[in-house]
RNA sequence: GACCAAGUAGCUCAGUCGGUAGAGCACAUCCCUUUUAAGGAUGGGGUCCUGGGUUCGAAUCCCAGCUUGGUCACCA
């Protein structure tokens, strides 16, 4: 069944038909010059009212308060609302009043997108306003669009719902300007990580997202068919392993903003699609890039907030560097009082059972450890901290440690006790890569459906040389959340995702 | 996946014990005409998420489902 207009639909519609028996394109096609933007005329008018004298702005009416000969109307351009003031006798020289009297004050609605040429002043009222002296309609809306009021800084029937503000961006976007914040801020945080790894002389580059094995992190994959090759392709986990052949290739330094797919759970802090940015860097290791990772948190808080402090629920964060470095047995032996490196496997389990940790029998070691760390440790870290050193079972692409068997050389970083970033020096030895893979195989055969693949190409690419290199991966969503405080992941992707609308299922079925 | 909550006009929401579907904004008509979320009056607008059930009668009670949110589990 077709859905019914409501009644403002029809009457709207019907307002663009009337515009078109006057002459009126309400899509006309032709370019609407402007010159100015609502924020820069409000800024600096009130300092030199000799500016914006022939102005031309354009923007979507968000108010209209309508009177006889003369009214006020708020429209929104792309960085804020400004106020216009139009008069009949000026939008309409001569004797034909049409212009205000039927297409201003009957057809135009709220949501309609208008350009006006004029000059500003300010009002009596005290408010800087554009005087019209000619208005165009740039396009008719024929949706009525939430009504969203505000005054003395309080928000007066908020579009709020969230399934309508996540499935419809472009309502949200329109309707609550703060959002907009959020996403500037997004690419402004990408842009600084962009420059700041550029004018260190790494190359960004770009690997492929349809890979033939999904490398580099242990995730359930999304499958998809090629039919030409007639071979299953993966949407990749992680490009770990596409950006370490590069270093075998012989970059110094090359890094990608790379978007990840993961076919597993939903919710707050997790979106099947998400941005990660990874980075690999020869012939160094992972204490060096604990310092790049330090020094590039601390240059994008300060782009995005103008200081090193954020707060991020009640809590406030410092982003300043350095930050407090703790080994994992350290972090272990402090909030628990166990010595992780002395106790075999069976101690691990019966010290889980003892501290009510939900263990079974197929965790081995390094998962046990890793159990205890997320349960007993990981929400203690509020303040930027790197945790480092971590149990080998966990990490099957780190470099073994230097000095302590049962180790690598990995760390993560945390905030606000949430993982934030994860590096390590790499593996870059084929045999004992290989090895580790299988290793992976093993459990996966076990029945662990997140466990590795083998690329029997990327330990290939091993076998040739890869220099001592470190790598750093880091979740540009999260990294997102944390530098706006926005708690939920949803409201930092433009478009997250969601079951499909049962309406337009219905549609589709009707249309067949 | 488990549990909890929500779903009523374009938007934000009320709806008592089960008894004719409500408000504000928005919209329309009229009056007023330099206003500031809102001048005044009148009016139109509803698949009360969907489908069953109980009942003389269901927005309301029961069951199932859908969607969304939250908590937990899962996700290094």
């Amino acid at each position: 069944m077709s859905t019914e207009l409501s009644e403002q639909e029809v009457l709207r519609r019907q307002a663009a038909d009337q515009m078109r028996e006057l002459g009126i394109n309400p899509y006309p096609a032709p370019l609407y010059e402007i010159n100015a933007h609502s924020k820069e005329i409000l800024e600096k008018y009130p300092e030199d009212n000799t500016l914006f004298q022939e102005v031309s702005i354009a923007g979507r009416i968000m108010s209209r308060r309508i009177m006889g000969a003369a009214s006020f109307v708020v429209i929104q351009d792309s960085v804020g609302k400004i106020q216009l003031y139009i008069k009949r006798d000026e939008i309409c020289e001569g004797e034909d009043k049409t212009m205000y009297n039927t297409v201003f004050k009957k057809l135009l609605d709220i949501g309609d997108i208008i350009g006006v040429k004029g000059y500003v002043f300010v009002t009596q009222m005290g408010e800087t306003s554009i005087h019209v002296k000619e208005l165009t309609v740039l396009s008719k809306s024929i949706r009525p669009l939430p009504i969203v009021k505000e005054k003395d800084g309080v928000i007066y029937d908020a579009f709020t719902n969230p399934e309508q503000r996540y499935r419809q961006r472009y309502l949200d976007l329109v309707v609550n300007p703060e959002v907009r914040e959020v996403f500037i801020k997004r690419t402004k945080i990408i842009n600084t990580i962009r420059n700041f790894f550029n004018e260190k002389g790494y190359l960004e580059v770009e690997t492929p997202v349809l890979q033939p094995i999904p490398g580099g992190a242990a995730a359930r994959p999304f499958i998809t068919h090629h039919n030409t090759l007639d071979i299953p392709l993966y949407l990749r986990v992680a490009n770990e392993l596409y950006l370490k052949r590069l270093i075998v290739g012989g970059f110094d330094g090359v890094y990608e903003f790379s978007r990840n797919f993961r076919n597993e759970g939903m919710d707050r802090t997790h979106n099947p699609e998400f941005t990660c940015m990874e980075i690999y860097v020869a012939y160094t290791d992972y204490f060096w890039m604990m310092e790049l990772t330090e020094e590039m948190i601390e240059r994008v808080a300060l782009a995005i907030n103008g200081t090193t402090k954020a707060m991020i629920g009640d809590k406030e964060i410092d982003f300043k560097r350095p930050y407090k470095r703790v080994s994992m047995r350290d972090s272990i032996m402090e909030h628990t009082g166990y010595d992780i490196l002395t106790m075999s496997e069976k101690e691990l389990f019966e010290a889980c059972k003892a501290m009510k940790i939900d263990v079974d029998n197929t965790m081995g070691k390094g998962k046990l450890i890793d159990e205890i760390f997320g349960e007993k440790c990981e929400h203690h870290y509020i303040q930027p901290t790197f945790i480092y050193d971590y149990p080998k079972e966990m990490s099957p692409l780190t470099k073994a440690h230097r000095e302590t068997e049962g180790l690598t050389e990995r760390f993560e970083l945390f905030l606000n006790g949430k993982e934030l970033a994860n590096a390590y020096s790499e593996l870059n030895d084929p045999i004992d890569q290989l090895e580790r893979l299988q290793h992976q195989l093993h459990l996966q055969e076990r029945g662990d459906d997140e466990a590795m693949f083998i690329d029997h190409d990327f330990v290939r690419a091993l076998e040739y040389g890869m220099p001592p290199t470190s790598g750093m991966g880091i979740g540009i969503d999260r990294l997102t959340m944390f530098m706006t405080n926005t708690p939920s992941i949803q409201d930092v992707l433009f478009f997250p995702q969601m079951k499909p609308e049962k309406v337009a299922d219905n549609n589709t079925q009707e249309e067949v």
